[in-house]
DNA sequence: ACGGACATGTAAAGAGTTACATGATTGG
DNA sequence: CCAATCATGTAACTCTTTACATGTCCGT
């Protein structure tokens, strides 16, 4: 269900093509939200027929066609509806979670080796959402210009705080996982010591 | 795929029936992760047919049967290979987040009532978790001193800390989304004041 | 003329949720 | 004897991933 409405908020910032909502949505670091062309054609073509985008086919050269969505009345309600209900109480299921768990189990060094990989990756995607809020902050980035365009100036900088803390949650989450593989280091050498 | 060596790694400390692993995982705060009982009963067979677990049944009074299943070593063979392996770079998908990312549309009063309900949320599941690291350090927790009698005592409190710490990382990232929802209040209350 | 970006789809398989379905045992 | 717990399943549906598939346009 969360795409759909991921892609409903990105249109709400300007009309695109399923094409630039794949390529927003490939390369998961650029939002919130990740998903393959696959998924979002269908999920367009689905929301032009309940009403909550309308599209319009144009041409690129002679025969290639394009088509390009725009976010309807009726789809920013059902958006801002969707925002505002309670989350059913579920949590977030992580796998590394379980890894670090039966750790004790696996040979150390491998597990080392596991956990360093993880904390890069984190790492590395911390790094790129830190670009991307000085961008927001900056009011620099490309869609939020496009979001500021239809709102009133006064707020401007409260909204850009409010897309940057977005992408705060992912730091800290990111964060919390990657200090939790951290201390699963630390654990694992304390028992290799007394162990030998 | 985590689901087959999460209930490999909870068979680790003891066999269980299908029952007790579904009562296992259907308590979502008891471990790091939840399935229901339609999931359970099909992987353990599964599980077993390819040889990572051995079953016996036996009989409850009369008639009713029940299926106890056993890591065998080949079992624990792969989970730990498993774990051991490094996560694919993913990350882990938040609806929270793309919530908040969108609140700036919304009307500010319900807005709050959600950022609310769910920091309401991740308080409880937070409570929850800290009593189970709190057992698990006292070397209280039940399936834990199950696992302990099988490994060196050297190690008890290692591996205590170890499991400890993977409940410490569901708290950690309960509290980062938290703290989000937290920060989108705040930035909420600034826009509806210069806004008006 | 060719490679890379543009542009849009289908299909199959895997993972997860929810509902439906059945019956036995135990304790009050 | 009745309710709660014990015990195990199937089926339908949704969501996500991965692979397969096709063709156009633009710059060099």
């Amino acid at each position: 269900m969360s795409l759909r409405y991921a892609l409903l908020g990105v249109l709400e910032a300007r009309p695109m093509t399923g094409y630039e909502l794949a390529q927003f949505f490939g390369q998961s670091a650029a939002w919130v939200w990740s998903a393959p062309h696959s998924n979002i054609y269908p999920e367009l073509r689905r929301l032009e027929e309940e009403g909550l985008l309308v599209g319009t086919t144009d041409l690129r050269g002679e025969k290639l066609e394009r088509r390009t969505y725009s976010l309807t009345d009726l789809g920013l309600t059902k958006l801002l509806k969707w925002a505002v209900t309670e989350p059913t109480p579920s949590y977030l299921r992580d796998p590394l979670l379980v890894k670090v768990g039966f750790l004790d189990l696996a040979d150390p060094t491998e597990a080392a080796v596991m956990l360093r990989a993880f904390i890069g990756q984190q790492n590395d995607l911390i790094d790129g959402w830190e670009e991307h809020i000085a961008q927001l902050r900056e009011l620099e980035a490309p869609l939020l210009k496009e979001r500021l365009k239809h709102r009133p100036e006064a707020i401007h900088e409260a909204v850009a705080e409010l897309k940057a803390n977005a992408f705060q949650g992912l730091i800290d989450v990111a964060r919390a996982r990657s200090e939790c593989a951290e201390r699963a280091l630390q654990i694992l050498e304390t028992m290799t010591n007394c162990g030998t």
